[in-house]
DNA sequence: CGAGCACTTGATCTATGTCAACGGTAGTGG
DNA sequence: CCACTACCGTTGACATAGATCAAGTGCTCG
C-alpha cells in the first residue's frame, strides 16, 4: 500500500483504498475523479502531512498543474478510488464545464467547512451521509482518516461510529475486500 | 446596516461593513471581490445562517447564478468591499481566467479548512494573517464573525485577541471610520 | 448625553483530548 | 494451512481547552 500513483500501470485508472494518487509539487496532470473519495493533503517542509480538502465523485483533482505544473497538495485514495485524465477530449477547455467545476468547488468548500464545526457526532454523521451513496452504502476510512477531516482524535471517532452502530443509525455491513469495521448501510433515511 | 444591497444603489461598488450583499435563493449576477473581506453562510429553512465560507480580494462570488439562476449563500460584507460584476468584458467566459478562479477556490477551500482545526489561537492567528495586508495590517471582523469563522465562542476569540495584544504578536492601530477594538497591526512578519 | 451594541473579564462546567492497555483483522512467510 | 505480526480499532480513567453563564465596561452614534 502507499505506493502505486495513478500514472503508474493500473488497470483502467482503479486504485486501492490507500493509495498514493500524486504528490505535492511533483509534475503530473489533472485527473476526473469518478468513483471514490480522495484526501488531499498540505505538505510542510518537514515532511509533516496536514489534512487539506476532500475531493468525492465528480470532482477535478490537480487542475492547478494546468497553470503551475505541478501538484499543490499530496493525493491519497481513502477508499477504492477510479480516475481518469482531465482535461479530455471535447470536454476540454470548455468553460461552460469549468464553470460547473468552480461552482461545484465552492459548495464542496462549504460542506467541508460544515464537517469541522459543531458537535463531534454530528460532524461524523455529516461525513458518513456526504460520503454514502444513494442506497444509503458507505465505505468509510480509516478512524484515523475520519479524525483529520473532522479536526477530532481517532479514540473519540471509534466511540461515535460503535455509538451509532448501537444506536442503529448506522448498521455493519460486509463487503468483499473491505475491512470489516469500514462498511455501513445508513439505518435511516438520508434528509 | 444590514440593509443595502450590491445591486442597490452605492457608490461605486463600495459597500460598508456589514451590508448584506446578496441574500440565498435571490436572483442576481455574479461578483469579482476588489477589496475586502466577504462572508458567505447557508440559509437553513428556517432562517438560520450558519457560516459556510470566506471570500477575499480577488475571488469570485455568485458564479453559480449563472448555472441556477439565484445565488446559493447569502453574502455579507465583513469590511469594507469593492466589487465589480462578472463576468465583464473580455475576461468573461474566458476558460483560462475560469481555471485560474478554480484552482483559487480549492485554495481558499484548504485554508478555510485550516481555520477550523488545531489550537484556538493558531486558528485566529491564522485568520488574522490570512486578512491582512503586505504591510500587516488587518480591520478585523467582529469577534462574533470570528468565532463564526473559526468554529470558536466570542468570549473565546476576546480573550485571544487580547492576549495577542498583550504579548505584542499584534498592535492596535486607529482607522477612521473603524471601530477601536477591530484595526489592527502586526508585531511580527507574517511568516 | 443617553441608548444600544460590542467587547471584556471572572467563575464554573463539560465535551473532547490524552494516556494506557488490550482485542480483532488481515496480510506474510514458513 | 497455520502462526506471526503489524495494524487498526475498542475501551477505561483521567486531564484540560474551550464553552457557558453572568456581570460589568467602553465605544459610537443619534
Amino acid at each position: 500500500m502507499r505506493a502505486t500513483s495513478a500514472t503508474s500501470s493500473n488497470n483502467q485508472g482503479h486504485l486501492p483504498a490507500g493509495a498514493l494518487i500524486y504528490s505535492a509539487r511533483a509534475p503530473g496532470n489533472g485527473w476526473r475523479l469518478r468513483e471514490g473519495v480522495v484526501r488531499l493533503d498540505n505538505m510542510a517542509n518537514d515532511g509533516l502531512a496536514t489534512f487539506a480538502s476532500l475531493a468525492i465523485a465528480g470532482d477535478i483533482l490537480g487542475c492547478e498543474t494546468l497553470l503551475f505544473g505541478c501538484y499543490t497538495f499530496r493525493a491519497t485514495a481513502l477508499t477504492q478510488c477510479r480516475l481518469t485524465p482531465w482535461p479530455e477530449g471535447p470536454e476540454a477547455a470548455d468553460s461552460a464545464s469549468l464553470l460547473t467545476s468552480l461552482a461545484n468547488a465552492q459548495q464542496r468548500a462549504a460542506e467541508l467547512v460544515a464537517l469541522r464545526g459543531g458537535q463531534a457526532t454530528d460532524r461524523v454523521l455529516g461525513l458518513i451521509r456526504l460520503l454514502a451513496d444513494q442506497a444509503g452504502r458507505v465505505v468509510l476510512p480509516t478512524r484515523q482518516d475520519i479524525a483529520d477531516i473532522t479536526d477530532l482524535r481517532f479514540e473519540t471517532i471509534s466511540r461515535i461510529v460503535k455509538q451509532l452502530e448501537r444506536s442503529e443509525m448506522i448498521r455493519s455491513i460486509r463487503i468483499n475486500g473491505v475491512h470489516a469495521t469500514r462498511s455501513f448501510a445508513l439505518g435511516v433515511a438520508i434528509p
